[in-house]
DNA sequence: AATGAATGAGATTTCATTCAT
DNA sequence: GATGAATGAAATCTCATTCAT
């Protein structure tokens, strides 16, 4: 086997990259991106700070990768979700649980998404954060505009406001949520859609 | 040449400090405190880096006097609702309000407070946010527990998850507002107390 | 006057920038780019490493800008000769004396350009680089080939092979002429020219 | 396992060595020594960084390996001109075709010394450098002062200039040959020559 | 009040080298 | 013979801060 280059980016030696990467997405997510040092990751990891980069380009490909490894499997599970062809209020609900599961998985990178994607974006390298967005956008709307045309939801909300409203209503959870904790994620989606659906007033 | 040197602490001119942190909270709340240099801040103010310590003590200065000018405000508003003394459902609606019109005011020190405090509150100097939080956990809490005790609002809730919940579908709103819109803060609070208090779904 | 950002790649303050430059062109000629690190330069020019990048964005700005300031003045010595439209034997004359004046006024950058520009022109950066070569072949070769038109140099030599020799012949020595030795700029270039035109043969 | 390890300073398996060093030697030559990292040898070798100190002790003994050899070759084949015992000027022709044969067989290697020599003699390690130059230098030299005193080459010049002449119009040529180029190396002595010994310009 | 120049601490990154397997 | 992982020293660069003018 001749000439190969680079170990890094080739997803060789899976093992220890996936270690070292959730270590980082701790961190991140712990410290802010920016603040957290390389030297704070590899002390966490054990190693020294150089040695880091014998499996990663630099700190922002392990940014990325982590990103994207997270909206990889968002997707998947999205899409599974969209493609069921359900109603939209089992969508919404389905969706919003799907979420909250992510956040089970992924809680790191869930808050490093909330976090620094705004700031990201702007860069061509996390150019694939935007278009997630746009496709989150659209999955989302276009549930709310099913609900309201089928009359499941509420046709007197402006939607645009309402995307908004859900969207954040669930993603902000991950600053608060420990995995492990007495809730399960199914739980916090059921108690959440709860209150996103019927609202937290008690009924006339 | 007699006495000390720096002026700063001293509370000459404050039209132009006032600037100043205007100019410095815009550029914190759009790049993040960490990503923001002093010399970013100056260019913004037309000046150079050094020139910023005529007037504050350090990049840290700035940042705890935005916030502290941020929430002493907000404080202001929030005693004025919570003393009133009306029932929880009002007194709710007021504090939404009062969130919506602190967002329209203070958007870039919103989008910092909510982005940064968390970090922050570990440091001695910016204690204060702690003891807000406190404040503000209390507030609300009441309000919720004073609601259900009244069957104003639903008993079926966790009570700390529901705060959790209306507390962050206020305040992440900052991340995307824009004053000057096509919503007014009176009209978005409207709108989102509807959401919240009576759900997206159409009533049975 | 209003924002302005970037003191550095601004000519705004020329003195200081010079000094710098000097100091860094001597040590790049004596140690080689890579071998200099930006520590050495600022050793040499007495302050401290980061400091340096007040006047510059980075090592490689630097030699940029050396190696620019050195061909712009190479080539206005060189378009003056060109543009007199003398005879072929005394335009050689002329460019071969102009060279060793630029050896003696840039002989650190001229070393510079010498050892490294090779590995250099592959960089977009020092694609400028590439187009001085290319021009100054052209201005060697026409003039080699107007020599040999007039019968004025020999015809049975290979044109190109000539146009390397003397190329050659002139610049690499920069590597060892020093300034101010017993040697005139003026008086190399006729001992250079009595050998590269008549040979170092005594005649038949 | 007994006694040490690193078999490398033995000469067992040469043949490997040799083809290392080539490589090593295209890089250097190509790259120059100190933007050559040991990775991008073993790229080339298609082997792994580690994978080369098996081989070699050091990077550092690659390149004095590399110079060695080329220099013994050298020596080799100068002595033999040298102690031929024939007139200046088929010395010096002799040398001249001696040098370009070394620069077609070791193309590599000669335009590492080129470029290199200069910072390495300093090293104790890369004292035979000097050792070397200062015989080279004195080959040339009572070539030359020969060659004068018996009237073979002209009289009227510097004979330092003449040999640094002479001795960087050939060698510089390792910079832009070609070896299996449309010119034998034999043909290129015998170009450089003609124009070293009888000049560019046509005789009067 | 503001500028221009510098400091100094620390961050990211590079890379020759080592070594257990 | 070679790999994979790591070390550790040093290099480039960043940036908050200082200070004489």
């Amino acid at each position: 086997m001749p000439t190969k280059k680079k170990p890094q980016v080739t997803a060789a030696a899976p093992a220890r990259r996936r270690e070292l990467l959730d270590t980082a997405a701790e961190v991140f997510a712990e410290q802010g991106y920016n603040a957290t040092t390389v030297r704070k990751i590899a002390d966490h990891a054990g190693m020294l700070a150089g040695s880091l980069y014998y499996h990663f380009d630099s700190k922002e490909s392990m940014l990325e990768e982590i990103l994207r490894t997270f909206l990889d499997e968002l997707w998947d599970g999205y899409d599974t979700v969209l493609e069921a062809g359900t109603g939209p209020r089992e969508t919404l609900e389905a969706l919003v649980t799907e979420s909250f599961r992510e956040i089970d998985r992924h809680r790191a990178a869930v808050a490093i998404y909330q976090k620094e994607s705004k700031q990201l974006v702007a860069q061509e390298r996390f150019a694939f954060l935007a278009e997630s967005q746009r496709r989150f956008e659209k999955a989302w709307l276009s549930t709310l505009e099913r609900g309201v045309a089928e009359r499941v939801f509420r046709a007197d909300l402006d939607v645009r406001l309402t995307y908004r409203f859900v969207r954040d209503t669930v993603w902000v959870a991950a600053s608060w949520y420990r995995p492990g904790g007495q809730h399960s994620p199914e739980e916090i989606a059921r108690q959440y859609l709860s209150m996103v659906l019927d609202g937290i007033a008690v009924r006339a």
